[in-house]
DNA sequence: CGGATTTGACCCGCGC
DNA sequence: GCGCGGGTCAAATCCG
């Protein structure tokens, strides 16, 4: 339940933060899921790649840098606040587009992915404005991760440099301006890129729709 | 028959 | 200004 509510959190705080300039908190690598990004406007970064294959691989990213931002973070940690202890993972190491924003903390055995702030390249002044975007990589031969929402395809592009065609859905309830894409990586055809844009203004809706008692896959993320 | 999917056309932002 | 490429539209088609 602790869990459920603080993974909900961080999807929270990341849409409901637009210009991603004030403090996103800390949230636990969780080892469903391969790379974070989250985006807004023109921007889109990777904020977390977990991990290794085994639990004992080697570390290879930069094991000196995650160092110093932990010892860096741990002067400022005030900012766990954001969360609190989480179900343990393995031994995942985060890494990214790091800057001075981003860090790693360890705490209990377990990793956490903390962003008080995101360094957002420049932005051009746009009239449109794009919804935040979040997406996340999984390994799984379905394309389309039952999430919880009903979603109605509405267009497929094939990407240049890719043999794996994108698919673009919309959420089907009215109003709903959700949109997702769902593509296969070109280096590794195992692993899904699924990309949320928008916010949902409503709950998931399944076929037996027990809408109160949507089960911990529902609200993991949003 | 109605809703979902397919798919080529169209749109539009961006870089040159 | 032009072409490229990604995103969307919508008519045709599919399917339960």
């Amino acid at each position: 339940m602790s869990s459920t509510a603080s993974q909900t959190m961080l999807n929270q705080s990341l849409f409901e933060d637009q210009d991603l300039s004030s403090q996103l908190g800390f949230f636990p690598i969780h080892s469903n899921f391969t790379s974070f990004q989250l985006g807004c406007n023109q921007s889109l970064k990777t904020l977390a790649m977990v991990p290794p294959l085994a639990a004992d691989a080697p570390v290879t990213l930069s094991e000196s840098f995650a160092q110093k931002q932990k010892e860096e973070i741990s002067s400022q940690s005030a900012g766990s606040q954001f969360f609190s202890s989480q179900r343990s993972t393995a031994n995942y190491w985060a890494w990214g587009e790091m800057n001075d924003t981003m860090s790693i903390k360890r705490s209990g055995g377990e990793d956490y992915l903390g962003v008080t702030a995101m360094k957002m390249k420049k932005i051009k002044a746009r009239r449109k404005v794009r919804e935040p975007r979040f997406c996340f990589k999984t390994m799984s031969d379905i394309d389309v991760l039952d999430d919880g929402y009903k979603w109605r395809k509405y267009g497929q592009k094939v990407v240049k440099n890719t043999q794996h065609p994108r698919s673009y859905y919309r959420c089907t309830q009215d109003n709903c301006r959700v949109k997702k894409r769902v593509e296969r990586l070109a280096e590794d055809p195992r692993m899904v890129i699924t990309t949320y844009e928008g916010r949902h203004i409503h709950s998931p809706s399944h076929d037996e729709d027990d809408s109160q008692a949507s089960s911990q896959f529902t609200n993991f993320f949003w």
